[in-house]
DNA sequence: TGCTTGGAAACTTGATACAA
DNA sequence: TTGTATCAAGTTTCCAAGCA
């Protein structure tokens, strides 16, 4: 099965990664780092406060960069997914004790401004491995681990061990915030805890489609971890689904409604626009219904915008066949002709994904204005387009210094990734 | 052998205390 | 006020443990 995305005519053999980046030339270079007050890009680019060490990798210039797999480690996304994972959960008791409000003023004093972007990035994805941690705040994985096992210690966190069979083989640790951590994060913005509890027992509690928020989490990893050397690019935006959930569960019951909910929303800055799009992970658990009555709440859901065909609607599917199928099931439920306003889709796969990462040359748009059906096998045959190249919302010359994931991101975004 | 975690040692650097 | 010593925190590399 060729999995392949389809190359463009007669170029040179880049991939698709490389000729989202190439095309504009907008890598940061190390001497532009020092120039523009970007962290040497090749250094340690993040850490937290202001770094105090920095000269140990130059002084050792054989030094080989410490590596927990082989291949490529700071590729997001690259890490080998989960098939049969199963999570070894482990629930401290001090993790749910409330703490009295000397304990809050201590630990707030302990914690720097990055655990509690951290704790806050818990609270609002709900799941993250210490690999995607350490891609969005830490400058390797071993700071990483100390760090989360102070937190855990803490009671902050829960981090639980991941296996997977057959056979046992050890994959990256699961975290997720504890109640005491939602505490801490609720008397941080001077909110009521109890909401913020119950998000935390929700999600240690009803932890069954871990993997599956992992992998959408995934995603959005990615594109932070890809745009961080390029200039004018970044994530700007990333609302997990219970935000986003709660966001339009207000629209749903003004326009009386069912309203899409997607695993992940974003707004993407590159080129001096503002790329929105919704991100939908299927892990092909769903039937092709349920998948045509989500499709149909969409075009329902975004026809009352003006603009509509610039919000983007992502759906990553694990395979070819997936991908054919969704490809008509999307084009089927296309909007009447007599409605000029309609969302974007757009598809490709989870092996595309992994391969070239979100901003390649993978994403297949839904031709669903077309009076014929995609044919079969459009997976193979249709030409895709870079993330990049998603029509964007409107032009801004707005810095992206304050992107996720760029330097010293959580200090100049106290709310996390989901507040500009 | 491969993969991940975590302990230990070495190193850097900012903050602080203290003497001159 | 300045120079020095010490401490604490953060980071990296090396390596062992544990597992099949």
């Amino acid at each position: 099965m060729n999995t392949s995305p389809m190359p463009n005519s007669g170029g040179p053999s880049l991939t698709p990664f490389e000729e989202a980046i190439v095309q504009t030339d907008d890598r940061i270079t190390p001497s532009d780092a020092s120039a523009t007050g970007y962290e040497d890009a090749t250094a340690p680019s993040f850490a937290p406060r202001h770094s105090r060490r920095r000269a140990l990798q130059e002084a050792k210039v054989d030094a080989q960069r410490f590596r927990t797999r082989n291949g490529q480690a700071s590729q997001a996304g690259r890490s080998p997914s989960l098939t049969h994972p199963i999570v070894l959960r482990d629930l401290p008791a001090h993790a749910d004790a409330r703490p009295s409000q000397t304990q809050l003023t201590k630990l707030h004093r302990s914690l720097t401004q990055r655990d509690l972007v951290i704790l806050q990035s818990l609270y609002d994805y709900r799941y993250l491995n210490t690999l995607q941690l350490q891609e969005l705040f830490f400058p390797s994985l071993r700071s990483c681990q100390i760090r989360l096992h102070q937190l855990k210690t803490l009671g902050l966190i829960y981090v639980w061990k991941v296996i997977e069979t057959p056979g046992v083989r050890r994959r990256h640790s699961m975290c997720l915030i504890s109640a005491r951590g939602a505490r801490v994060i609720a008397d941080w913005h001077g909110d009521d805890q109890r909401a913020y509890v119950e998000r935390s027992h929700e999600a240690r509690d009803h932890c069954w489609h871990a993997v599956h928020d992992l992998e959408a989490n995934q995603f959005f990893v990615s594109l932070v971890s890809r745009s961080r050397e390029i200039r004018r690019q970044g994530l700007q935006i990333w609302s997990g689904e219970e935000q986003v959930r709660e966001e339009r569960r207000e629209r749903a019951r003004e326009i009386k409604q069912r309203i899409p909910t997607p695993d992940g929303r974003g707004i993407y800055r590159a080129n001096g626009g503002r790329i929105f799009f919704d991100l939908d992970w299927d892990r092909a658990t769903e039937s092709l219904q349920r998948m045509r009555q989500k499709i149909a709440s969409y075009v329902a859901y975004f026809k009352q915008y003006r603009d509509a065909d610039k919000h983007h609607v992502l759906f990553v599917v694990p395979n070819d066949d997936r991908e054919d199928s969704l490809q008509y099931e999307t084009w089927r439920g296309r909007p009447d002709y007599s409605l000029d306003t309609c969302c974007s889709f757009w598809t490709t796969t989870s092996d595309r994904l992994r391969r070239w990462g979100p901003l390649g040359t993978i994403w297949l748009k839904v031709e669903n204005r077309v009076e014929k059906p995609p044919p079969i096998g459009i997976t193979r045959v249709g030409q895709r387009v870079a993330f990049k190249q998603l029509p964007p919302m409107d032009d801004t010359d707005r810095s992206t210094a304050d992107c996720i994931g760029k330097p010293f991101w959580w200090e100049r975004r106290p709310g996390g990734g989901q507040v500009a």
